[in-house]
DNA sequence: CCCTGAGCCTGAAAGC
DNA sequence: TGCTTTCAGGCTCAGG
């Protein structure tokens, strides 16, 4: 369940643990891990190999390791991916799917993917509206967190859409970083229904949602941000943000925090919806 | 071009 | 008890 605030606190990890490092050897023991690199399994490991990480990078839920040849590792860690930071004498997880060794000798970084949705690929930089980011990655939209995102571009490209306002949410073209738990949480916060109409959507609609999913990804960064220092970086999302600060998502049959109203779920594009029927009302 | 919905995948939990 | 179904939900891509 990995959204924007447990990817960017894999990434601090990853900067902290693997970066300067020079990439001794790689093995990959899943072909579902790499299967976004088409030249395949063998070309993946034989071009990492004797290469340095020069930087841990981030966009939306993506992340990338900035390569000393120009090149860039992008990964993406789909439903159950975690990037662990382990000793080598440590035995292999059931569900490790890459190993990365470094010419150090220390510890390896490895990937473990119980679903097999996250993977590797390796891209090439190009620019993007003044950011260097993988070619594979160009169409993704700047992050709330990113320092150059614009909440007025975001909203307009919100308001372009003529769909149901929870899928432009998670439409990574327009906003990135933002999953189905945030983005219940956000229409919460904001009062709207899942399925109001995105072209219908007043600007001081469109704004608030999106201030909203914002604030509630600045919250959870903040309270799994605690595990910075930790060896083993996981990637869980069980920051005890989930347990403590939820208004809706999961709470179906509660009550809500803010009028009372039974919590429903509904199904939404093969997953779920959570919302307050009281406050938040279609029409 | 834009939008929708099926499909990928494994294991835990619920249903019968 | 044990088998079957549902659910979790990231993203991509075929088809309308």
């Amino acid at each position: 369940m990995p959204e924007l605030p447990e990817v960017e606190v894999v990434r601090a990890g990853l900067e902290r643990h693997v970066r300067s490092r020079v990439i001794s050897s790689v093995e990959v023991l899943h072909p579902r891990a790499i299967r976004r690199h088409v030249p395949g399994a063998a070309d993946f490991e034989g071009r990492l190999a004797g290469l340095r990480i020069e930087a841990a990078r981030r966009r939306g839920k993506y992340l990338w390791f900035d390569l000393a040849d120009g090149e860039a590792v992008l990964a993406h860690l789909g439903m159950s991916g975690q990037l662990l930071v382990q000793e080598r004498d440590v035995p292999d997880e059931k569900h490790l799917r890459v190993r990365f060794r470094f010419a150090d000798g220390g510890p390896e970084l490895r990937f473990v993917d119980q679903r097999t949705f996250g993977g590797f690929t390796l891209a090439d930089l190009v620019d993007v509206d003044g950011t260097r980011v993988p070619e594979a990655i160009a169409h993704i939209a700047r992050d709330p967190m990113d320092p150059r995102f614009d909440l007025d571009e975001a909203v307009r490209a919100l308001r372009r859409k003529r769909t149901e306002v929870k899928r432009a949410l998670l439409d990574q073209t327009l906003v990135s970083g933002i999953g189905n738990i945030y983005a219940d949480e956000a229409l919460w916060r904001a009062k709207l229904h899942w399925a109001r109409r995105t072209d219908r959507l007043t600007k001081a609609q469109a704004v608030a949602v999106l201030g909203a999913a914002t604030q509630v990804m600045s919250e959870a960064l903040v309270a799994g941000g605690t595990s910075f220092d930790a060896l083993y970086v996981n990637v869980n999302g069980q920051s005890g943000y989930f347990d403590r600060s939820l208004n809706v998502y999961g709470r179906e049959g509660q009550p809500c925090d803010r009028c009372g109203a039974t919590i429903r779920r509904d199904p939404f594009m093969n997953r779920s919806s959570f919302t307050c029927p009281g406050c938040q009302r279609l029409r």
